[in-house]
Formats: structure tokens, sequence, C-alpha cells
DNA sequence: GGTATCATAAACACAT
DNA sequence: CATGTGTTTATGATAC
């Protein structure tokens, strides 16, 4: 099985464009235009012209963020998703003919799945349209996506919280005391390791559908568009250059003890190794581990794969400013829907993967055509942010002419 | 054979 | 008190 668990924090900055960067909806979230636009160019200033040209007129983050929100279409409700896979890595799945599929559903509902629990877990957080997930909800998905662990000792279980509480890609987000509705905290990816885990998803010896599951009813609701990884990847090349990096709340010492560390070293250099996507990284990093520096990191790379998602209505990254505690905690910030109350979550269902994919199967229509609409109301959202950082940047463009016609013309006046 | 990764089991504490 | 959740430790299987 594919190295997945803990994957190093050094391993990030090899990720293209999983470094150091907020995604785009955390620009747009940063309230201030001014704010996002420096976020989106922190080195541009109009004096310094040279530098300000090439930012200004290397605007192809935008056009990639723009490009994006064009791939990026939330919920996709109307695919009929088949497998995890393909969900959640994009891939444009060859053809598999249906009888084939049939065949490997039942192989699928005794067999079990080809994955690691780190990746089940993944997928099943990433299948949630809150990209957070109780552990019950977790539970729930993989039972409904891979039926094996329906008759499988009840040890899954356990070895699913021992995952959860031992991988570093897996980050614990405490619900908020107010509404406080169910056991446990909420469990969402580290974007950070992210592209790890769709590494290692995609190294997968395994046919994406041979072992996978899809229960006849399943509508997949909350499921990830087909052009999932091109998105993603076309955001981390965003974040890249927008060198933006939001502090999360959460610490990140918190769990991950020196045994994850130990056996998750390795697997994120094999995972280096093999990247091709690696990009050049200091060396040096690549042997740090201590706490501070590893939280250090985490925070510079906190970028969010899913931060074009609706996770962002429920979680945010904050900045270090705003939110942190004396010992320079971060995290999560939960708002005030964090500890999404399953009953009155606008959505009407839960707002985790499993329990929607219930709900529109209990529910039918109504349900999905509530998501749908939540869905395309974000997704004008982002279409609207992005629309304005086209805007401020032609602004910012147009002032750089100006500036640059006004000094001709000054030239011209002195020569004169 | 050593090491790393992963799965599994178990014990324990704590919360609900 | 029962159950669920989270953490920790230990061990074995497997692959490299």
């Amino acid at each position: 099985m594919g190295p997945v668990i803990g994957m190093t924090p050094e391993k990030r900055a090899e990720t293209p464009g999983a470094e150091k960067v907020a995604g785009l909806s955390q620009i747009y979230k940063m309230g201030s235009l001014p704010e996002a636009v420096d976020a989106a160019r922190p080195k541009a200033t109009l004096v310094d012209n040279e530098s300000a040209d090439d930012e200004l007129t290397n605007l192809n983050w935008l056009h990639e963020s723009t490009n994006l929100l064009t791939n990026f279409s939330f919920g996709s409700e109307g695919l009929p998703i088949v497998s995890p896979l393909y969900d959640i890595e994009g891939d444009d799945v060859p053809s598999f003919g249906p009888s084939c599929y049939q065949n490997q559903e039942k192989k699928s509902a005794t067999s079990k799945p080809p994955y690691s629990f780190s990746l089940l877990i993944y997928m099943a957080i990433e299948h949630s349209p809150n990209k957070c997930l109780p552990v019950k909800e977790i539970y729930s998905w993989i039972l409904n996506r891979f039926p094996y662990f329906a008759t499988a000792p009840t040890g899954w279980k356990n070895s699913v919280r021992h995952n959860l509480s031992l991988n570093k890609c897996f980050q614990k987000v405490e619900r908020s005391h107010g509404k406080v509705n169910g056991k446990g905290s909420l469990w969402c990816v580290d974007p950070e390791y992210k592209p790890n885990l769709m590494q290692a998803l995609k190294k997968q010896p395994f046919s994406s559908k041979s072992t996978f599951y899809s229960p006849p009813a399943s509508p997949q609701s909350g499921s990830l568009s087909p052009h999932y990884l091109s998105s993603v990847l076309k955001q981390n090349q965003v974040q890249t250059l927008k060198g933006e990096k939001p502090l999360p709340v959460k610490t990140a010492v918190q769990k991950k003890r020196s045994y994850s560390n130990a056996f998750n070293h390795s697997s994120a250099m094999r995972l280096h190794e093999s990247d091709s996507l690696a990009t050049s990284t200091d060396p040096k990093e690549d042997h740090n581990y201590s706490a501070s520096s590893m939280a250090a990191q985490r925070c510079a790379s906190r970028s969010s794969v899913s931060s074009l998602s609706s996770v962002d209505e429920v979680y945010e990254f904050i900045p270090k400013s705003s939110h942190v505690g004396s010992d320079g905690s971060e995290g999560f910030r939960s708002e005030e829907d964090t500890d999404v109350d399953y009953e009155d979550d606008p959505l009407g269902d839960s707002g985790y993967a499993s329990q929607a994919c219930a709900d529109t199967t209990e529910k039918g229509q109504p349900d999905k055509k509530m998501r749908k609409q939540a869905c395309q109301e974000i997704d004008e959202e982002l279409k609207e942010a992005a629309g304005s950082l086209l805007h401020l940047a032609g602004i910012r463009t147009c002032l750089g002419s100006l500036i640059s016609t006004a000094k001709t013309q000054n030239q011209k006046q002195r020569k004169k």
C-alpha cells in the first residue's frame, strides 16, 4: 500500500503549489480588497515599477484562478460518480464497461478495499461538502462505499480512529461549545498533505473501480467534479504564485508524535522521489522535524485544496494575528455553524457526505435541489470574487500604465 | 536482515 | 452506566 501516513511537511514543499498560500477563497474571505490584492501579490508595489510590472503583467495566476473557477464546480450532483478515485482525483477514468463494473461491484462487496485507511478516510472527508467529518460519518461513508466493512470485524473502526489520531494528514477540529451535537470532533484533511494524499491515491496500483462499491441508490452528493484534480493543480499554482500563508488555529504539534513522525518520514520521501510534480526544495528542510519548524512550515504551507469548496462556509483559516493563543497555537476557526447541527443544516442535510448521501437517497429531489442551489450560490460567489480580483488587477494594470506614461512624459519635459 | 509502512488489537481516559 | 471518541502502545505482516 502506498505510503500515506504522515507525510512530512517537508514533502509539502515539493508539492506544487501546496505551499505557502491561501486558496482563492481565502483571499476572498479576507474581507478588505486591498488585503486581497496584497495577498495576491505581496511583492508588488506601485513604487517598485519593475517588480510591479512583473507582478502586474504576470496575471497568470489570476487567469489560472478563473480557469479554476470555470472548471471547478460544486457538487456536480448530476454526475454519476462511480469511484472515489474518480471523484477525488477527477481523473477521467477510461470507460469501464458496465458489466465489468458490476462484476467488480460484486467483488468489492466482499473483498477488502485496496486503499489504506488513510486513503479511505481521505476519500470520505474529501467527499463531504464541508471537507470535515465526524468519525461517525467517516464510518458511514466507508461502510456505504465499501460493504466489506459491514461484515468485517469491528476492529476497523478502531483502525480508523487510530489513523485519524496518528496520521498527520488529518486534523481534528473542535466543535464550538454552543451547539454541541454529537460526540467527538470533526476531522479534516490537512490541506498541506492533500497533494500527497492525491499522489498516493493516484499511485494506487488498483483500478479505482476494482474494489469500489457504489451503492445503487447512492447519489454521491457533495461529490467533486471530474475536474477536481486539474482544479486542484491549478489552484495550487495560484497559491504558489500568491505566496500568502494563512495560519491555522490548530497546533501542528498537537497530535503528531514521534512514532508517526518516524514512519511517516520515509513515505514522504518516497512520494517525493516519485512525485513528478515535485519542485526543488531546500535540502536542509527535509530533515528539519522539530515541532516548531513543523508548525511553522505547516502554517506557511497551509493552503487549502478544499478552500474553494464549501468547506469555507464552515471553516476558514485565519491570520495568526487575529486568532492566536499565547502559545502561538493555530488552527481552524469554527464559525457559527462550525459544529454543524445535522438537523439544522441549511443544506437540508448534515452537511456531511454520507449524511448527504443518505438524505438524498431518502428525501430525493428537494434536498438535491437545495444543495444544488447552495452550490450554485457558492459558485457564483467565487466567480464574483474572481471577477473582483480581475477587476482590481485591471485597475492595477491601468495604474501601472498611467504611471509609466507619466514617467515618460516627465522625462520628455525634462529633456526639453 | 534491517527498516518502513500499514493493519490490528488492546488499554485507557474522557465526553456524552 | 453504557457508549462513543480519542490517544497511546504493542505487535505482526508485508514490502523494499
